[in-house]
DNA sequence: CTCTAGGGCTAGGGTTAA
DNA sequence: TTTAACCCTAGCCCTAGA
């Protein structure tokens, strides 16, 4: 019956995620909770999740800055793709 | 900017989609899009977002019908695929 | 190669619980 | 009431198969 309430987010999972996105950039939810790296600290989130937290971390930041129990205040993500990536994924023309 | 990423469909679109769905049958997308009737209300979609938009549709109409702006309620396309006479069977059973 | 069917994913609005 | 967490769904992308 009421096995499901909330799940708060704990900072160890918040600090997965922002490390995640500074790795992969925003929006690569999937790609976040499916990298060994970060997948032990969020097995219990989904990427709708992952999506969802990011969305209330950014209107936290955005509005206020109580920095008072804040884990993390700056959410700036650098994010810098990579020339030297190798997820290639070009199909060869026939 | 990688451009808007939803681009929403207009009540004009639907129809068009629909009206082509009516012609061809469903499942002709390339054909729809492609016939000048139909085509200067789909300059903005693929066929494959005529199939997207079309699967959602039926999704829909198949649940609740709650929405504020109801274009389109009835999407039974009869499809008499007969390039003759068309059978238009508007008899809800009995 | 072109096209369609279906799965998968994300963004944003809406809802719930605290 | 406010709001973090969760739910729902429109629209898009990717890939396999025909």
């Amino acid at each position: 019956m009421l096995g499901h309430r909330k799940n708060k987010w704990t900072p160890e999972e918040e600090e997965a995620l922002v490390a995640g996105i500074a790795k992969y950039g925003p929006g690569k939810w999937s790609n976040i909770i499916e990298d060994p790296e970060f997948a032990p600290q969020l097995l219990e989130r989904t990427n709708i999740n992952l999506k969802d937290k990011w969305r209330n971390m950014k209107t936290r930041v955005g509005s206020m800055e109580k920095s008072r129990t804040q884990t993390i205040k700056s959410v700036s993500v650098s994010f810098t793709p990579a020339k030297t990536s190798p997820s290639n994924k070009s199909s060869p023309s026939s």
